[in-house]
DNA sequence: TGAAATTATATTGTGCACAATATAATTTTG
DNA sequence: CAAAATTATATTGTGCACAATATAATTTCA
């Protein structure tokens, strides 16, 4: 490539993935609106699911804001203000972990476990907007994980 | 995959583009700011340079919002403040056009033109902070494109 | 031609992202 | 043990994104 090129729009890497972040965004808003959730919330949730579902130890012991943010790569100054909007919403509670008092203690209420069934549609959903098929999501999707492992 | 599968945090495609896109801009971004620049600045740059570099014509007849949208898949609530910014910085101009005094007319200044040398360096730059081949990352940016076309 | 529809941009309001800083609890160390 | 360093979260401020709405210019067409 020419070093001119590199500067053209269309050439640049970045560009695509920025693109492509906020289309796949906007397919999941429609989706994700009558959950009442944005799609920065639905990743929390997916989260919180993994986190507590089945293992009633967890539900207890709650997830912290470090651990949310070290798998889903957001710091306190993003996390700190959804989880309240979260908490406000009535899908989980936020309280001081007794062992540690700077540490929170973010649990999953009734209602966001109960919220994961209506949420089972949404990857499925998601898959039938889909110009591509399946298969080359899925090879994509073990591409991008693994770059974003290397880059982290 | 199983169903619960589907809503693992690891099997979503779009937290990996979601990430990765994240991951990009905090690498451009102390490239970006000696120049001044966000990374949604330099792409608005990015294509001002393709319209207005080498072609006079252009420099006169400017660059519209909706062809700045267009090309970077953003609406008027994100560029008119944008562009705004850009214009206080001296880095563009925006008048109305005369021939259709709905649209505006953005036009590089001379310090908008100059900038794009020391914007040169930027992509090279990040190609250094790539621990990939950037034969791989040619592959996969062919392949983001023609997802984003696909779905666009 | 003039009212209705369309088009281009701007504005408002909400919710991220993230740097920088603040605060308070815990741990480390002298 | 107490001061210093570290850790976890919260706050502040700026700049996107984007839906919804507003405004004003142009075009369409009855």
């Amino acid at each position: 490539m020419d070093t001119d090129d590199t500067l053209l729009l269309d050439n640049q890497l970045c560009f695509a993935l920025y693109g492509l972040s906020r289309k796949m965004t906007s397919l999941y808003r429609p989706l994700l609106k009558p959950l009442g959730l944005t799609y920065p919330q639905y990743l929390v949730m997916l989260v919180m699911w993994e986190e507590q579902v089945g293992t009633s130890e967890s539900t207890l012991l709650g997830v912290s804001v470090q651990f949310l943010g070290d798998r889903l790569l957001l710091d306190t100054g993003t996390l700190t203000p959804l989880l309240k909007r979260l908490e406000k919403q009535g899908l989980l509670t936020r309280s001081r972990d007794s062992s540690d008092e700077r540490r929170l203690c973010v649990r999953l209420t009734d209602a966001g476990l109960d919220l994961r069934e209506r949420a089972q549609a949404v990857p499925v959903s998601m898959l039938c907007k889909s110009p591509v098929a399946p298969g080359d999501l899925l090879v994509l999707q073990a591409e991008l994980m693994g770059l974003l492992k290397k880059f982290k």
